[in-house]
DNA sequence: ATTCATTTTATATTAATTATAAAATTGTAA
DNA sequence: TTACAATTTTATAATTAATATAAAATGAAT
């Protein structure tokens, strides 16, 4: 994956800290918040700013290659994932797990003529790594 | 229903202004923030504190009798069903639905040896009301 | 009426996010 | 290469939701 290109393609002039966000996005793989990827990227890029993580964020967003995940009332995080799926939050360690979901076996009969854009789950518990230890 | 005595039989001590927010919320099943609840509260008990309504809404998730909804990024809204179910969000009038989900005929796959305690599911479209006007 | 626990309120604080404008960077045309 | 314009990044300030703290009000028990 040349991220410089995946950036161009969809718009995104590819700056040095476009490419180092949406680099650690897609290989952490770890729904990370706007302070986790700060706090990462700012021993490498010393003058990296808080805002332009926002800003990079938002942008990317925007453009399509990234998606947001709330799962908790007071915390944002990201995803460089974009196709729609699920999310598991494990309450002991905290690490947020990709679920695949079979989405056409959920019907909604309340819901006709209703025009459906979005759907999002994700489940709360305690994962089997932690429930083994 | 009686309110008061559904505080009482959740351990809650009945007091003017829980009365009241409970009321607000069991009657319009509108998903209000806490914001929308102060201001509609506000004109009949002048003396009402915002920090009254965190608490109270505080306390009555800890006692079981109301449940969070958190769809968008910035808001927190509250209900006064706490059976599990789902809601669609409409994006135009901004109203938020209750649905029911036979949450049966989700599986995960990914998820065994998994303990799930919780499942959230939120959609967001365009409600029938909007589409036809 | 006095005491004590609880609840409410006012105020201050924290922390996430957004707004604004200056500085730095990049690309392009002369 | 230099000059210029557009874009991006950065520093700083402002906004806002939520929490913390302590004083005031309430209400029951003695
Ligand atoms: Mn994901
Ligand atoms: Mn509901
Ligand atoms: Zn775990
Ligand atoms: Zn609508």
């Amino acid at each position: 994956m040349n991220i410089a290109n995946h950036l161009l393609t969809h718009d995104i002039k590819p700056s040095y800290q476009r490419i180092k966000i949406f680099e650690y996005l897609y290989s952490e793989m770890n729904h990370p918040t706007v302070d986790v990827i700060y706090k990462n990227l700012v021993d490498n890029i010393p003058t990296l700013s808080k805002t332009t993580v926002y800003n990079t964020l938002k942008l990317f967003v925007d453009k399509g290659i990234t998606s947001t995940v709330t799962i908790e009332d007071n915390e944002v995080r990201y995803d460089a994932i974009v196709d729609n799926h699920g999310h598991f939050k494990c309450d002991d360690c905290g690490h947020i797990y990709d679920i695949e979901i079979d989405f056409s076996s959920l019907l909604y009969n309340e819901l006709e003529n209703f025009k459906i854009d979005e759907t999002h789950i994700h489940l709360k518990g305690k994962c089997n790594k932690c429930l083994t230890k």
